[in-house]
RNA sequence: GGGCGAUUAGCUCAGUUGGUUAGAGCGUUUGGUUUACACCCAAAAGGUCGGCGGUUCGAGCCCGUCAUCGCCCACCA
């Protein structure tokens, strides 16, 4: 056999160790799943990435997270399949591209057209999915390579044909005309959750609007207040509120109600409202117009508007009637509201009630059209400085306010949304709301954490129909094809017998609308009549949604869809739960009528060190590849995993380190988005992940450092020392023992290290695995870790390092060692693969020849070392090892050692100058002490030299009272007696503190009230700590003999 | 306006059903190349658990309230 010290480098090397591993899960395809009758499966779809670019640390986390569930499954024996995949993500793809055509080439799309800009698109998405699937496997993600979907590939485009016509035929698609969020620059419509508010400071203007033809007291005009003055030039009403005085006193009465109510720093903004809208009923207004109360002013309008007057559109010229309608609010503004039904959602409402026409102003670009008059072909931004210049002018102008504004932006391009009235293609909510709401209520679809539940219940409770249309070019293209003029005799003609047709009669525009399951229609397919495919393709969503039976095979009833379905857990971060997760369960559960999942989980957030959510568009986002690059894959996965807690974001911070000085280099708002950085200390400069150009990316990257990722880096480089360490061990020269020694080793008492640590094992065993079952993550590393470092490290790897030189104790030695190791390897293999592989493999073959020749009759020694730690069972905990009496005898052991430590590092002995030292006990524990002498020899250089209740201090012994002994360390003329004493006394104030506090607990209502265990345990410790303050005291009287004697 | 979460050591965070005078890592200080590991070892210092009030024999934990921060949803002529 070759000697493998020089082979087992000193430092684990994750590069070497990640390209070989994922070559070989890949060769032996591990991670392919079939279904397979006679296990029961376990399947995870991962929520695809979007290609609109690389991964960042939030999807590391993501993907972590479901590896870590993934690998434990298929280690518990289920057939595990976790399905990855790309989202084509419509909206945000093109918006990225397009971005590029127009930064680079100063193109838009229709400059290049239809086919060239999708062209350019799958470009985009081929380089991305490759990109991102190769994050992915660097990652180590366990995923099934073999079935690696794309939301808009054959399979998931068949499933999105079926569901679409489904909905149809069962009528719950319709197409109406309703005011969207309009983006200008992408033009096309966004759903409300693609749109975010942003504070800008914009305007208030009060426009004067004529009455035309006043009567005597009555007012010559109108005022309304507006934020967006060019919308004027699409009014088609004045609205004032029908009973303005019974509505006024009715907020007026509210606001008193919540005045007695509200908190005390509430009160003064509340009173001042309150103030504000009782003036309304007494004093005159100020941009009224006249001198009569507000609501005088108001009630003669509703009069007027109740006689059918008009008013005057100032600009436009034109009457438009002045009316009553409740939205008015009358202690609003000026109480009187303009009305633009095709440019405000309220509006538009009120337009549909009052039966107002609707005059669009708006060109699908932001500019305003012809409905506009001279104004046509400004942008909005132009035409609203025209429209103040011209109404001041023409003395229409009352004033004008500055005012902080919420403005609606598209999250897509990032510009001003504009409400926009249009064709927009709808599902229905109702009934597959409900049927989603109920899924998750009655526990069904359980969500975790659950505090979750109540927003996808709200969400989902609004029941808001789903606007699926975009005006888009890349996406599934709305199967539906319009007929003019046909009868339903000719189309039923046309698709005689066709079960995959449906159509329907839009009456709103004459038109047929047919739809088509599967295959796409022809011109001609209605013959003599031309049938056209709608333009518009279908929100993202509408694809995502059907993800988990999609991508095993629906509408086809595949084996896969048969043996996996529904999946087991959904993995993911909460901004989509409303999003994808609600519509992926009303999906699910009406196309297959099952729920799509068992469980979802509920991740934190990635923020960055500024407390903000990493994202593209910020730049803040990180490339795991950078971390992985300088840490490791095990480290970063490691690290995520520790800090994936149930309730708190994580924060994570990261600098630049120079490639070439080793100079941490801040990050910072300003450079994180620099595609190279120049060291401040060397000078030279590095590239980041944003390199673009080829002068940049010929530059050496600079990682990504962080102390979270170094302290998990530490730590598998302390997992690979410690095998190091076992295999070195193992190349000791073996004796062969004879039958009788394997008959003693089988029979024989541990020693209290080897049962101490089974006993920890065990519990940590069962620990690890409870948590991770139940998404416990950061628990379950905290078990890991400190078990690992702690305990096996620190503990019984030094304590077997004096057993493994002795030849009729080494073998057990080595059996455990194997053991624990092993066992400690497939915890932790979930999370750090490469590592606990590349040990594994190692390991493997001094396990087998272990097993083979040495202890087969030691259950120890049955450490099954398959082919890959991938396929290895899951550890079942040995409840029969745990030892709550073997634990608290260690513990003793540890304090004591401590103490002894802690008394050389104080007097500061030379490490290499033994000592001596006895301990005062009573005779068990001195029994169980004495066997452990080697071990305070070889860890704490301290040689015992008396246990048991005779024991006295010598008079240059430093004292250390511990609960039920004194530790006598011998220091002769190493001794301070004036540190002693000092220490001794600091010791004493402290007991007498804790002294003080336990005697009064135990005197109060404390001994009768509380329980009889707690009560007894509050006495032990009272009389332990009187013993120790004893001891103290004794040595303190001790020292002071010395001293004057 | 509605909802959710957070506030614990200099920093980043744990802390189970309420039960010893609250833990870890990093950083700091001291001492160390003890044949796995300096990406290491041994040890130390460091906290009135955001403030106030309450419940309780007992509160970091439960209740109320105030303060600060973050996130989500909704709305504002």
């Amino acid at each position: 056999m070759s000697n493998p010290s020089d082979e087992i480098p000193k430092q684990y090397n994750p590069n070497t160790a990640q390209e070989k591993w994922t070559a070989f899960w890949d060769k032996k395809n591990l991670f392919h799943s079939q279904p397979n009758p006679n296990k029961k499966p376990f399947c995870v779809v991962i929520p695809p990435p979007n290609v609109t670019g690389a991964l960042h640390m939030g999807h590391a986390l993501n993907n972590t997270l479901q590896d870590i569930t993934v690998r434990m499954k298929r280690m518990q024996g289920f057939e595990t399949l976790w399905i990855p995949g790309v989202d084509h993500a419509g909206i945000a793809t093109q918006a990225v591209v397009e971005r590029r055509l127009f930064e680079e080439e100063k193109l838009t799309r229709h400059d290049i057209g239809r086919n060239a800009l999708i062209q350019r698109i799958w470009n985009w998405k081929e380089q991305y999915q490759t990109r991102i699937i190769s994050q992915l496997k660097s990652m180590g993600c366990s995923c099934d390579w073999n079935r690696t979907r794309f939301t808009l590939d054959e399979m998931c485009a068949k499933a999105v044909r079926y569901f679409f016509f489904k909905l149809f035929e069962q009528k719950l698609i319709y197409r109406g005309k309703r005011l969207v969020n309009w983006d200008t620059l992408l033009q096309t419509a966004v759903s409300d959750d693609e749109v975010f508010h942003e504070t800008v400071t914009g305007n208030f203007w009060y426009i004067k609007y004529p009455v035309i033809e006043p009567k005597p007291n009555e007012p010559e005009y109108i005022v309304v207040a507006t934020t967006r003055p060019e919308t004027m030039l699409g009014d088609t009403a004045v609205a004032v509120h029908p009973d303005p005085e019974s509505a006024l006193n009715k907020v007026i009465n509210d606001l008193k109600k919540r005045l007695d109510t509200v908190p005390e720093k509430e009160k003064n903004d509340l009173q001042k409202e309150l103030n504000e809208t009782e003036n309304r009923l007494r004093s005159s207004g100020n941009n009224i117009g006249n001198n009569n109360s507000v609501l005088e002013h108001l009630k003669t309008l509703a009069r007027m508007a109740a006689e059918g007057r008009h008013v005057m559109l100032p600009l436009a010229d034109k009457p438009i009637p002045l009316i009553t309608d409740v939205w008015a609010k009358p202690e609003k503004g000026t109480g009187c509201v303009k009305i633009t039904p095709a440019h405000d959602p309220n509006d538009y409402e009120v337009g549909k009630r009052q039966e107002l026409p609707v005059i669009n102003i708006l060109n699908k670009n932001g500019t305003l059209n012809e409905n506009a008059g001279k104004y046509a072909g400004l942008t909005v931004k132009k035409a609203r400085e025209k429209v103040v210049a011209d109404l001041e002018e023409r003395g229409m102008l009352v004033s004008v306010e500055e005012r902080i504004i919420e403005l609606a932006h598209s999250d897509r391009s990032k510009t001003p949304i504009e409400p926009f009235l249009n064709d927009q293609w709808f599902v229905k909510m109702d009934e597959l709301a409900q049927n989603a709401i109920d899924t998750v209520n009655n526990g069904e679809v359980k969500i975790i954490p659950e505090r979750y539940k109540k927003g996808y219940i709200d969400w989902l409770s609004e029941k808001r129909d789903w606007p699926i249309g975009r005006q888009l070019w890349w996406g599934h293209r709305i199967p539906i094809w319009y007929c003019y003029g046909a009868t339903e005799k000719e189309i039923e003609t046309a698709f005689a017998g066709r079960k995959d047709i449906s159509w329907q009669w839009d009456s709103e525009n004459n038109v047929w609308w047919i739809c088509s399951q599967t295959e796409d229609l022809a011109e001609d397919a209605v013959p003599g009549y031309k049938i056209v495919q709608e333009d518009d393709v279908l929100d993202t969503w509408f694809s995502s949604a059907l993800w988990p039976h999609s991508t095993l095979g629906w509408p086809e009833q595949t084996p896969e869809l048969n043996y996996y379905y529904p999946t087991g857990v959904l993995i993911t971060n909460r901004d989509i739960l409303t999003l994808w997760v609600a519509r992926m369960v009303l999906a699910g559960k009406f196309n297959t009528g099952k729920k799509p999942f068992h469980e979802v989980f509920i991740h934190p957030k990635i923020l960055d060190k500024y407390g903000e959510g990493m994202s593209k568009s910020k730049g803040n986002g990180i490339d795991p590849i950078s971390v992985i690059a300088k840490f490791g894959a095990d480290a970063l996965r490691f690290a995520l995993a520790y800090l994936a807690t149930e309730n708190q974001d994580i924060r994570l911070t990261l600098d630049f380190e120079c490639p070439y000085c080793g100079t941490l280099v801040e990050q910072t708002k300003k450079n994180r988005t620099q595609p190279k950085i120049i060291c401040p200390k060397c000078g030279v400069p590095f590239r980041t992940q944003w390199a673009e150009t080829e002068s940049d990316k010929m530059l050496t990257e600079g990682p990504m450092i962080g102390e979270r990722f170094e302290v998990a880096r530490n730590f598998c480089n302390k997992l690979w020392n410690a095998a190091r360490f076992v295999l070195l061990s193992l190349q000791e020269p073996q004796t062969e023992l004879s039958e009788t020694d394997k008959r003693k080793i089988h029979t024989e008492v541990y020693f209290l290290e080897d049962r101490w640590i089974l006993s920890r094992l065990a519990t940590v065993t069962k620990n690890v695995t409870e948590s991770l079952e139940n998404y416990c993550y950061a628990d379950a590393m905290r078990f890991l870790y400190d078990f690992a470092w702690d305990e096996f490290c620190s503990f019984y790897v030094e304590m077997v390092k004096s057993r493994l030189v002795d030849e009729t104790r080494k073998t057990q030695a080595q059996t455990l060692l194997i053991y624990v190791l092993n066992t400690l390897l497939r915890l932790l293999h979930p999370v750090v693969p490469f590592v606990t592989e590349e040990i594994w493999q190692r390991l493997r073959l001094f396990g087998n020849e272990l097993a083979d020749n040495k202890l087969t009759n030691n259950k120890f020694a049955e450490n099954e070392f398959t082919e890959s730690i991938a396929v290895a069972p899951w550890p079942v905990a040995d409840e029969s090892a745990v030892d709550t009496e073997i634990e608290n005898r260690f513990r003793i052991f540890q304090e004591l050692l401590r103490a002894v430590r802690e008394v050389r590092a104080s007097r500061n002995v030379p490490p290499k100058t033994e000592i001596t030292f006895s301990v005062r006990c009573n005779t068990s524990t001195a029994t169980l002490l004495k066997p452990m002498e080697p071990y305070f020899l070889s860890m704490a250089k301290a040689k015992a030299t008396g246990w048991g209740e005779a024991i006295k201090a010598s008079e240059l012994s430093s004292t250390v009272p511990l609960a039920g002994m004194d530790v006598y360390v011998d220091l002769s003329d190493l001794i301070d007696v004036t540190a002693e004493k000092a220490k001794l006394e600091k010791e004493i104030a402290r007991l007498d503190g804790f002294i003080k506090s336990k005697e009064s607990k135990l005197s109060g209502d404390f001994v009768r009230k509380a329980p009889a265990t707690v009560v007894e345990k509050e006495r032990q410790l009272l009389t332990e700590l009187q013993e120790q303050r004893q001891s103290a005291t004794e040595a303190l009287r001790k020292l002071k003999t010395v001293v004057h004697g």
